[in-house]
DNA sequence: CGACATTGATTTAAATCAATGTCGGTGCTTTAAT
């Protein structure tokens, strides 16, 4: 009862969706929580509602500036003001003033990496803090290792804040990445509230095409008949924009593209022309997604596609947040199997690499930032290949903050090697499964399922290119006529599928 | 892996072709030293 008191009078709702009333109590007795909860089914109020319940700060993990900024603003707009986000877009004179009223905040969203700062690492260890949250949890997985390795340093963060109830909450992890994320955060004996990732409402096809060319023209195609809005993902900057402009020239509009290189005013701008229905297509890298909470996403198309299945997940999952009829549909051209490949290799120091970090870090006993920088310079590596090794160092003791312990450089050498080349093997597994599931002929969802260890409950009437579904009854509504008869079954499908997203 | 650009060698001395090189995604943080 009481529970749902709160929730209308801070959020306005009456009822509870799908697994939020659990979560919340089991962070009301305190216990850890790891939680896998469909898209669309209110995540954030999972931690939000234990925050303003709770004497304390909330420290919410988040992965993206936008995402803090979206979730802060949403809060204010329902009048909870005891909110704040600590990041980079705050002047040096706005940060001191949050840091200065620390005690009137039930929820700070930071980024792992601010976490490392030690002045507001000193500042949070001050307050009592009542909950430590890690939204979008699978960055923890998908980005820990190789990209943000702050996210692996998680768990340590938590044991000085003194070892809070824990919440790790996500829309999609298959079971491998739900232990490595319980590992990770060290969370021994978590309550698990895990529900299924299917999304009944999105039919998925692949198509193959002999050429790029072919599969361009078929992308045109696509575009110009299915109903929209719509997005398009490829996996390079360079074609987000040569398509765009194409698919204009072919007289498409209201087409634009988005990619990480781009200006950040562009990108808030590109998002919030296709959030307000002034743009309806874009041709976008990974960049594009986490955060967009666009309900009405009729189509996902993947002109290449990314390196595992989880990805692939999370990115068609963009689409139908309404529960209404959409499609995801994967062109592809035997052209492009190299792309994801030498993408995965990309992400991994290569052998030189990591050769030249042990041999410049053997020879110094401290580390400095500048130091680290020139090493950086004079031996082109990129930065994500040091981050990483660093983060390996550490982890083996051999590096402690600027400090450096002796060590085997030999003995180092090989051993990050070998480690470095299992994570490639691991990875270039994924992508093979992820590549069996592309070429299978047989239900693409019960496959899909069972990749994340769960098996299809019963196949929605739209289920996959395997089970008979094409790409017509998606399609733009054409003028009058002969359309109206598959309309009535168009509608009686999208009560069907509303009806059963109200109720589940 | 493959598309595309650049370089180099050849003959049609201004255009052609082969060989070689380059590029392909995701984001946070910038608090020097005296």
């Amino acid at each position: 009862m009481m529970l749902e008191q709160a929730l209308k009078k801070w959020f306005g709702f009456t009822d509870f969706r799908e697994g939020q009333k659990e979560v919340i109590e089991a962070l009301l007795k305190q216990q850890d929580v790891f939680s896998m909860l469909p898209t669309g089914t209110g995540k954030s109020i999972c931690y939000q509602l234990p925050a303003l319940l709770a004497e304390g700060i909330t420290i919410v993990v988040s992965p993206l500036l936008s995402l803090m900024e979206d979730q802060v603003q949403q809060l204010k707009s329902k009048g909870i003001k005891q909110v704040a986000a600590l990041n980079s877009f705050l002047t040096e004179q706005k940060r001191k003033e949050v840091m200065a009223s620390i005690h009137h905040f039930k929820l700070m969203y930071v980024s792992p990496e601010m976490l490392q700062q030690p002045s507001v690492l000193t500042l949070l260890r001050s307050q009592k803090v009542s909950y430590f949250v890690i939204d979008e949890a699978h960055c923890i997985s998908q980005w820990g290792q190789e990209f943000r390795p702050d996210y692996l340093r998680l768990a340590d963060v938590r044991k000085q804040l003194g070892t809070p109830p824990c919440l790790a909450i996500t829309a999609t992890a298959t079971k491998d990445v739900q232990d490595d994320i319980k590992r990770r955060l060290r969370l021994h004996e978590a309550t698990n509230i895990v529900y299924s990732v299917d999304r009944p409402n999105i039919a998925m096809m692949v198509e193959r095409y002999h050429s790029t060319k072919e599969k361009l023209q078929a992308l045109i195609t696509f575009v110009k008949n299915l109903k929209g809005p719509g997005i398009i993902y490829f996996s390079s900057r360079q074609w987000t924009e040569k398509i765009s402009y194409a698919l204009r020239e072919a007289g498409i509009d209201k087409v634009s593209h988005y990619h990480g290189g781009m200006s950040n005013e562009d990108r808030i701008l590109i998002q919030q022309q296709f959030m307000e229905g002034q743009l309806s297509v874009i041709c976008c890298t990974s960049a594009f997604g986490m955060g967009i909470h666009k309900p009405d996403v009729r189509f996902v198309i993947h002109f290449h596609y990314p390196t595992q299945l989880a990805s692939y997940v999370q990115e068609i999952g963009r689409a139908g947040r309404d529960g209404r009829k959409s499609i995801a549909i994967l062109l592809y051209s035997q052209e492009d199997k190299g792309i994801p490949r030498s993408l995965l290799d990309l992400e991994l120091p290569s052998e030189q690499e990591i050769d030249a970090y042990i041999q410049a870090v053997m020879n110094v006993s401290r580390l400095t930032k500048e130091q680290e920088e020139q090493i950086r310079i004079i031996s082109g590596g990129s930065e994500t290949s040091w981050r990483q090794l660093k983060y390996l160092l550490e982890e083996r003791g051999i590096m402690k903050g600027t400090e450096v312990r002796r060590f085997s450089a030999d003995a180092i050498k090989a051993e990050l090697r070998n480690h470095v080349s299992q994570r490639r093997a691991e990875k270039q597994q994924q992508l093979t499964e992820f590549e069996r599931w592309i070429h299978s002929y047989s239900c693409r969802r019960e496959k899909l399922l069972a990749h994340f260890s769960e098996a299809l409950q019963s196949r929605p009437p739209h289920c996959c290119d395997n089970c008979g579904v094409t790409y017509q009854s998606y399609q733009k509504r054409k003028e009058e006529g002969e359309e109206k008869k598959s309309d009535w079954k168009t509608i009686l499908a999208q009560l069907f599928h509303q009806s059963e997203g109200g109720a589940s």
